[in-house]
RNA sequence: GCUGAAGUGGUGGAAUUGGUAGACACGUUGGACUUAAAAUCCAAUGUCCAUUAGGACGUACGGGUUCAAGUCCCGUCUUCAGUACCA
């Protein structure tokens, strides 16, 4: 009997399914174990076999911990929000909902067929409304929510509305906007509704504020930063500017610390931390103000200034002030002067008339440069003088004020006060403009490069800093600047606010209406706020979301529900906000929506799973969610603990990112040929000539042979009706052909080539000597385009899910990103093919219940040991390597023991779940395989009476040597030397020492 | 530039603490079976010299430590990923 993987595979699958066999309870004695894939987003294309590789990877470890004795929770859904449904959406006019839904049956037969142990009874859907009903839910929280970095944590924003009503905002210390004003509790409490609301949206964690967002004005949308290329939009190519509008933002930066401090307590590598302490980018340094020094000028135009509004916060005697953040505040002697971004606000207001001109050619020029490009130009230096001078808040010396680029609007405050002799950026434009470079460090030269070495930095030629270390002199720094009250301790951090509005039909919509402008909450108990029909999913002509197509977008706050526009009195009802959430806000918080089992509708997951579930123990997913998905879930699963919600700092403990299978894309080498006729000719008649890929390198160089050039004119001629042709060739051309119809030998398809695309039908082809054709082969990333994407489906009809699951292991380590190439998968489908004539041939069943020898239980048991390691290191390649080793020596020994061969399956199964249930109860078992304990390794089945020495001369192995282990140094020493094959290759020498590693190796010197 | 990962046969990759480099596969070559092909089985396969014994070289490159280095140290180069001229 054979081995039928098709019939077999589609049983138990089946049986899984019928069984509920992976379905987890959330009470049990065992301990619980949380496996969780990144969820996929339900694209059109359906799944390649790139795709499945973090999948099968966690399911191995998932049904490893079953084995192990745990209660393991491993549920699947979708992230079914999102872009290209809506795409699909505005060319077809096909609802997005139904686009999903179709390419999710896709997605779910293609997983069902690999044999995954999902619990789909919780699957999660963020398009769903009973899902995302609970995303509103949590905006809402956020809404009603302020960060106390007093605390560190957030609390209910009536909680600060009480404080406000008692003592006013003096003493509290929010995370909130940065020009928040001073109120008492009588002042607050005599603002009417409406400006208490204005001012406690700069304390939400979710609030309302103007961004700038790249427009796109024929488009009608809002693009990424990623959708535009050179200025113009990537798709169309049409023009983006920047433009204010009012949109939801999260105030993530309040959590900027604890989400750096976290890091520290996550089993994640070391690159992904890294990545996001980048993203976080925190320095602690000063905030300095310096003063502008007034020139009769400016006092003009600051009187100008004063009659339009009453800037109260500006001095008499300085109008202009320049706020800077420095890391080094134990530098600021040497600041000899200041860079402003050429888009600082105060450009414009402190330029002489003399400097105007080159100041606004710079601006202009600058402008004109890309983000990009600026980054990419490091090495030339640019700026103008503006002019103006600032005044040194100690020495009072007057300072220039420049402006560069290298200095950046979005970071800090667009200021910095140059310290050239400490900051090679500051140095390299100094002196390009030949600015003065003071020293202020003590024994240390800089005629060549600025000196950046805080930890060996002693401060000179700096008043009351001089012969200070870093640490000292940067404490006495800010002290005396907080004296003189121009400045003070800082700490920065890069993360900015994350905007939360998309001008997009598909996603979550907010559950927010507007009175008078101002935003109101639906309440709870209506939820969800589902997604209106609309015509078309464009934006409309006035350029609002597509939901402002939406006729029936409205609330009726009397009757609590949404009914049509044409209702808007705003009395009892009003607009609802067109915009919808982004993609991150349905995956921010998707992992515990799985933890519930009943699905209820009263809570996102209730208290006693939470509880149980805690959070993540094994997150696997791809890289490129390295800063977002990963810092927007913290982000919330963090506020949710403050405000009680759920139990668990952090989402995912260990997380793991699967690298990415590439293609092995297939090229064909086409012979591009000039002919001269004497009659004209369709060119389009002429059939192609294709050559086989060494011939293409040997024509590259020498040309065509005599009997190719005659062979190319004589099909030419034919065509011409007999006439002479003479053919000159040109180079060829390399094409990608389809992998699917080259073998394992590189060796192409012709009629397939030829039956694939109408203008090959007629092709010719040059082959190797061998008869066949080659084609050439590279690695590049699986898509479409390329023709390398290998479908799953295709794998699983010929070789079958066990073979693909442990292909995709075998190919190298988890986290490295490797080529895919199906020819090799003949290596894992014949040791699966051998392991089932291990236990059935002809007539049956073949294990019986022998004894098991030595030699068994060591390879049984040497098995044993290796397959927990390598899962525990999430090493799965090399245990795939050990299965066939086991394999091979279980079939040398002809073992047909039942106590050997039926533990193995079990060590199997996580790999080859199908093949491993089939024999399992073929040995007798009724129940699933899945449920057996794991097999406890015995050392006592390892263990060696003796050892193949190594021996080695001058370190360069020569021969081995049987020898018991039991003997100690002096007796190997003894007999080694005694050996023939030592003495023939000292060849009278006398060696000058020997090194005996007991166990290990003998090394002779001399 | 910075940060992180990596560089081993024709290919994917093993070598967990310094101790027999190339496990396990793919591919290639030869053989068996077959009318033939497929499938299966057997053998060889790092390079070079000798073709019997054996020897030399070999883990990106150049040094070093050590009885012994793919592994440790110093320097250089290359590739991939991320990124921020971050004051």
């Amino acid at each position: 009997m054979s081995y039928h993987f098709n019939e077999i595979e589609a049983r138990w699958q089946k049986y899984w399914a019928d069984n509920q066999t992976f379905n987890a309870v959330n009470s049990s004695d065992k301990p619980k174990y949380y496996v969780l894939d990144m969820f996929p987003y339900p694209s059109g294309a359906g799944l390649h076999v790139g795709h499945p590789l973090g999948y099968i990877a966690s399911d191995i470890y998932a049904r490893y911990k079953r084995h192990k004795g745990f209660n393991v929770l491993h549920p699947q859904g979708y992230d079914s929000f999102g872009l290209p449904a809506e795409q699909y959406a505005i060319q077809t006019g096909q609802h997005p909902a139904i686009t999903t839904e179709t390419n999710i049956t896709t997605y779910r037969r293609q997983l069902d067929q690999i044999g995954f142990s999902f619990d789909w009874s919780r699957e999660v859907r963020t398009s769903n409304p009973e899902y995302y009903k609970w995303t509103q839910w949590i905006f809402i929280q956020l809404f009603e929510s302020w960060y106390c970095k007093n605390h560190q944590r957030a609390f209910p924003i009536s909680e600060l509305e009480k404080v406000f009503s008692e003592e006013g905002n003096s003493g509290v210390n929010p995370a909130c906007d940065d020009d928040v004003a001073l109120f008492t509790a009588e002042e607050w409490n005599a603002m009417s509704s409406e400006q208490q609301q204005d001012i406690l949206l700069q304390y939400r964690l979710t609030y309302l504020a103007e961004t700038e967002v790249n427009w796109c004005p024929a488009l009608g949308t809002v693009l990424a930063n990623d959708e535009i290329v050179n200025g113009v939009s990537e798709r169309g190519g049409h023009p983006v500017i920047r433009k204010k509008m009012t949109q939801w933002s999260m105030r993530i930066s309040a959590y900027a610390e604890r989400l750096l401090q976290g890091l520290d307590t996550i089993d994640w590598t070391d690159s992904l931390k890294e990545s996001q302490r980048n993203w976080i980018g925190k320095s602690v340094g000063a905030s300095v103000t310096f003063n502008v020094k007034m020139t009769s000028e400016m006092l003009k135009q600051v009187q100008h200034d004063e009659t339009q509004r009453h800037s109260e916060l500006v001095s008499e005697s300085h109008p202009y002030q320049i706020e800077v953040f420095t890391t080094r505040p134990d530098t600021i002697f040497g600041a000899s002067f200041m860079t402003l971004a050429p888009e600082h606000d105060l450009v414009s207001k402190i330029t002489t008339t003399e400097q105007q001109a080159d100041v606004e050619a710079y601006i202009e020029a600058t402008a004109k440069r890309s983000e990009r490009d600026r980054m990419a130009d490091v090495k030339t230096i640019s700026g103008a003088f503006t002019g103006a001078y600032a005044e040194h808040p100690f020495t009072k010396e007057p300072i220039p004020i420049w402006i560069g680029d290298y200095v950046l609007a979005g970071y800090g405050t667009g200021a910095v006060m140059s310290v050239p002799c400490g900051d090679q950026r500051d140095y390299d434009f100094a002196k390009h403009f030949n600015i003065p470079i003071p020293n202020i460090f003590e024994g240390v030269d800089i005629s060549e490069d600025a000196f950046s070495d805080k930890e060996k930095t002693i401060i000179a030629n700096s008043d009351f800093l001089n012969g200070m270390n870093y640490k000292k002199a940067t404490k006495r720094a800010i002290y005396e600047l907080e004296q003189l009250g121009q400045g003070e301790g800082k700490t920065n951090y890069r993360l900015r606010d994350a905007v939360f509005s998309r001008q997009r039909y598909w996603g979550e919509p907010f559950p927010v209406y507007y009175v008078n402008g101002k935003p109101q909450m639906i309440d709870k108990q209506h939820l969800p706020i589902v997604l209106p029909e609309v015509e078309k999913y464009l934006p409309t002509e006035e350029g609002e979301p597509p939901l402002g197509r939406a006729d029936v977008w409205a609330w009726d706050s009397l009757k609590a529900e949404v009914v049509s526009n044409e209702l808007i009195d705003n009395e009892s009802v009003f607009p609802l906000e067109l915009n919808t959430m982004p993609g991150w806000a349905g995956s921010s918080w998707y992992f515990f929506r799985y933890m519930e089992d009943a699905m209820r509708d009263e809570v996102f997951a209730s208290e006693e799973a939470l509880n149980y579930w805690e959070n993540v123990d094994l997150y696997i997913g791809g890289s490129e969610h390295a800063t977002g998905h990963l810092l927007y879930s913290r982000f919330w699963v963090k506020f949710m603990k403050d405000r009680g919600f759920v139990g668990v700092e952090e989402p995912f403990k260990k997380l793991i990112n699967q690298g990415m299978i590439l293609g092995t894309s297939a090229f064909v080498y086409r012979l591009n040929i000039d002919y001269l006729i004497d009659i004209e000719l369709n060119n389009d008649v002429f059939p192609l000539f294709f050559v086989s890929e060494s011939v293409a390198k040997r024509i590259e160089v020498e040309g065509l042979s005599i009997d190719e050039k005659s062979r190319i004119e004589k099909a030419y001629s034919e065509l011409n009706n007999g006439f002479p042709c003479i053919a000159d060739l040109f180079g060829t051309s390399k094409i990608h052909t389809d992998v699917s119809f080259v073998n394992a030998s590189d060796e192409l398809d012709i009629e397939a080539f030829k039956n694939w695309r109408e203008e090959f039908k007629d092709a010719e082809f040059i082959l190797e000597d061998t008869g066949t054709f080659k084609v050439s082969r590279e690695v590049e990333k699986m898509s479409k385009s390329k023709y390398n994407v290998v479908n799953p489906d295709a794998i699983c009809e010929q070789y079958g899910a066990d073979s693909l699951r442990l292909y995709e292991m075998f190919l190298g380590p988890l986290e490295q990103a490797k080529p895919w190439n199906t020819a090799g998968i003949t290596g894992v489908h014949g040791f699966l093919k051998k392991l089932w004539k291990l236990y059935v041939d002809d007539k049956g069943l073949k294990v019986n219940a022998a004894e098991p020898s030595k030699d068994n239980l060591k390879t049984l048991h040497k098995t044993i040991k290796k397959v927990e390691e390598d899962i525990e290191n999430f090493s799965f390649n090399t245990s795939v390597s050990t299965f066939m080793i086991a394999s091979n020596e279980l079939t040398a020994q002809k073992c047909t023991s039942k106590s050997i061969l039926e533990p193995f399956l079990i060590l199997l199964s996580p790999y080859a779940p199908h093949i491993a249930e089939e024999l399992w109860s073929r040995l007798g078992n009724d129940q699933s395989i899945s449920t057996a304990p794991f097999p406890k390794f015995e050392e006592k089945h390892l263990v060696e009476s003796s050892k193949n020495y190594p021996i080695s001369f001058n370190g360069k192995m020569r021969f081995t040597l049987e020898l018991p282990l039991d003997m100690n140094k002096d007796e190997i020493e003894k007999t080694v030397m005694a050996h023939e094959k030592t003495i023939a290759q000292l060849d009278g020498r006398t060696p000058k020492k020997v090194i005996v590693v007991p166990g290990k190796i003998v090394n002779i010197v001399g």
